[in-house]
DNA sequence: AAAATATAGTTGTCTATACCAATATTGTTA
DNA sequence: TAACAATATTGGTATAGACAACTATATTTT
């Protein structure tokens, strides 16, 4: 519950941090009311107004409410949060219930097909190629094929396709990841789907492609998963307008 | 270009839809330069600070974007924009170039299943229930079933089923919209389905359910549409960690 | 006891100013 | 002309204070 003045950072940001860490931490929970602003900028030794600075971007971002005449209050969580960690299948089978596994196929340089070479806008056409039989509760779910900008990512090993690919490729490689586009479609299985998701050729599967890019905006990951239609529902929570 | 001191709208919420005007009419286009903060402060004699507060929050909505030492700009359109006007058929054909109508084939009044009340929440167990079938460019695309709440719109007639009918629940009976839940799942078409959508029963059809909230969190609406397969692909975009 | 009133505490809005940091522009020099 | 330096402009941070609008509580009046 300290600020340092003379820091870098600025006061507000500090503030916010810390309130940030609080909430984190559960110290707040959903619905407390949070010391007011003229105590904050007391304590701290502050102006109000930078008081109010940290607290409107906390707001901004729902995590925070403020009520005129009563006080600030920490949010109840949103559920817009189905929204993320949505990329990981592991994340995904998590928040359903289930613990996640994976096969792995295969593991191979490539040279990228015209449309993945369009997709990551690759300079060389080299991709790492991977394919997953993903397993939820140890029964197949969906057959995943990924294919990474191989520039991008050099050296990288098969060992890459256990664990968390994306952690590695944050750490190993210096990337953030910033957004993603999805698009669903309904398909029916072919040979090869039917036979590792054990089901038969033509039951349904939905059909997830996903573009990931890299806070820069560069597209670093191309995915086309199966998922077995009898098993699988892509929910999706969206917060206004529809 | 004016703003009234005297008006109890605040003077910050009276420059930002001024702002928000000239980016809607597109007086201000992508990537044009705002005049900077003392230009506008001046202009309308009032406090920098006053004015950077109705900047900030364009700014946290992502409609604006602030440089140091350059200035301030108006945004490139979001990817995310995507994720809005998606509830509507005719919207999202629109923007994927085609043209929407659809043919109704049931409006009636009856009693909710246990599912369908359970979903809306309902007293009552009375909702409307409309089928409609989607054209895009006059070729069938999607068999869409709706369910409505009954208590929340009395007297709601057949001639609800053609037009907006989001803009007649807002205007009429007061509702504004809220969020929305979606699922979405592979599955095969029915005789029913396939007759209509002019497809083998048997072929892949993208079955997309959704649930929509009003602003107040009452649900009043789920909708469960079968999209043909080879036609329709479900696009979104996640703006992070997505 | 109930109703009206005062009071204190909260966020909301706004001012006028100051200085910092990053960038763009202009002027000067080699 | 090119490189460098000075200046101007922009958004970023922060202050100290003021009053308004709203809420809850305490007090007084009826």
């Amino acid at each position: 519950m300290k600020i340092n003045k003379k820091s870098p950072l600025p006061i507000y940001y500090q503030i916010q941090e810390m309130i940030r860490e609080k909430l984190e931490n559960g110290e707040w929970p959903p619905g407390y009311m949070l010391p007011s602003e003229r105590i904050f900028a007391e304590e701290f030794d502050v102006s109000r107004m930078t008081v109010r600075q940290a607290v409107t971007e906390l707001v901004s971002e729902q995590l925070l409410t403020r009520e005129k005449g009563k006080g600030t209050f920490v949010a109840e969580p949103k559920l817009e949060q189905t929204l993320q960690g949505l990329t990981s299948f592991t994340e995904d089978m998590k928040a359903r219930g289930m613990k996640a596994s994976s096969e792995l196929q295969l593991f191979q340089m490539e040279e990228a097909d015209t449309a993945t070479a369009r997709l990551l806008q690759l300079e060389g056409r080299s991709v790492y190629r991977m394919e997953r039989l993903r397993l939820a509760d140890h029964k197949p779910m969906a057959l995943e094929n990924s294919y990474l900008n191989a520039d991008m990512f050099p050296g990288l090993g098969e060992e890459a396709a256990s664990g968390s690919i994306y952690n590695r490729l944050e750490q190993e490689y210096g990337i953030t990841i910033g957004s993603a586009d999805q698009s669903l479609e309904a398909s029916l299985a072919s040979e090869r789907e039917a036979e590792l998701l054990g089901i038969v050729p033509g039951a349904p599967v939905l059909l997830i492609s996903r573009t990931t890019y890299t806070a820069a905006g560069a597209p670093f990951e191309h995915v086309i998963s199966s998922y077995r239609g009898d098993r699988y529902k892509f929910r999706i929570h969206m917060p206004r307008q529809g």
